[in-house]
DNA sequence: TAATTGCCTACTAAGTCAATAGGTAATTAA
DNA sequence: TTAATTACCTATTGACTTAGTAGGCAATTA
């Protein structure tokens, strides 16, 4: 359900945060503190930068650091940033898929329920509350 | 997350509580009316014998009922049965890849915490308050 | 005798996911 | 100018999961 993919996105943010800094963080530090290869982190970077939770830098001196203070962020959309929408609601969210019946689908309900109930729970929790 | 064989469990469950019947349900009617094949019902439906949800019976009118009134059943152990463990903390309930670091990961919170709103939630949802 | 579950095995096709790999361009500090 | 580093692209592999189909035979029972 969380893949590997958001939580290795969440991980990142963590380090992130606790390296409590002004400076960009190259990814390579980030790599080798967390264990995952530079390569592979890349593609998880690159979602939270194009998702605005990251900044990142070129050059000399260059890396990433975050764009907000870890208060602000919840890991909610932090997950989200990173693997898409959180808890496909597959009769919803996945467009191929989308089903006809939702109105009179007597499962839907569930489905919906359960669907709040996690966004709440993981839009409340925010990233400073793990550091 | 939940998948179509958790979904089709639910369905069939839901069938079986709005016959209403004391009689034995053949599995032809149920896929029928829910436009599942046969065969493939077999297998789900066989879970659910197995956990006790239904009870069977051979022989010419046999067929599937439901073990107790839909109000004593949660959606939670049927996806259960369906499916096994519903939200699988990987890093606790795959035996696989059980993580050796639980005590220090600092995202293990997120995810247990996720896991008991998501199992509050469902077995709190119950059978009868589908149909 | 006919209907039906119960139980087994096997298979396919499609899809997802993690992870690796390699390359080039652009940027920037020193 | 040079070294470091992101930015961006593509491709691929291997492992795994899933949905769904298929067929057969034994046991049961009205």
């Amino acid at each position: 359900m969380i893949s590997t993919k958001g939580r290795n996105a969440l991980k990142t943010m963590i380090d992130l945060a606790e390296q409590n800094s002004n400076d960009y963080i190259p990814l390579k530090d980030i790599a080798k503190r967390q264990g995952i290869s530079k390569k592979y982190l890349e593609s998880i970077v690159k979602k939270l930068v194009d998702n605005k939770l990251l900044v990142g830098t070129s050059g000399k001196n260059g890396g990433y650091k975050l764009n907000k203070s870890a208060s602000k962020y919840s890991i909610g959309e932090i997950l989200d940033a990173a693997e898409g929408p959180l808890f496909t609601l597959s009769c919803i969210s996945d467009e191929k898929s989308l089903c006809n019946k939702k109105n009179t689908c007597k499962t839907y309900p569930v489905w919906k329920g359960l669907n709040e109930v996690i966004h709440n729970y993981l839009y409340k929790k925010k990233l400073s509350e793990l550091i």
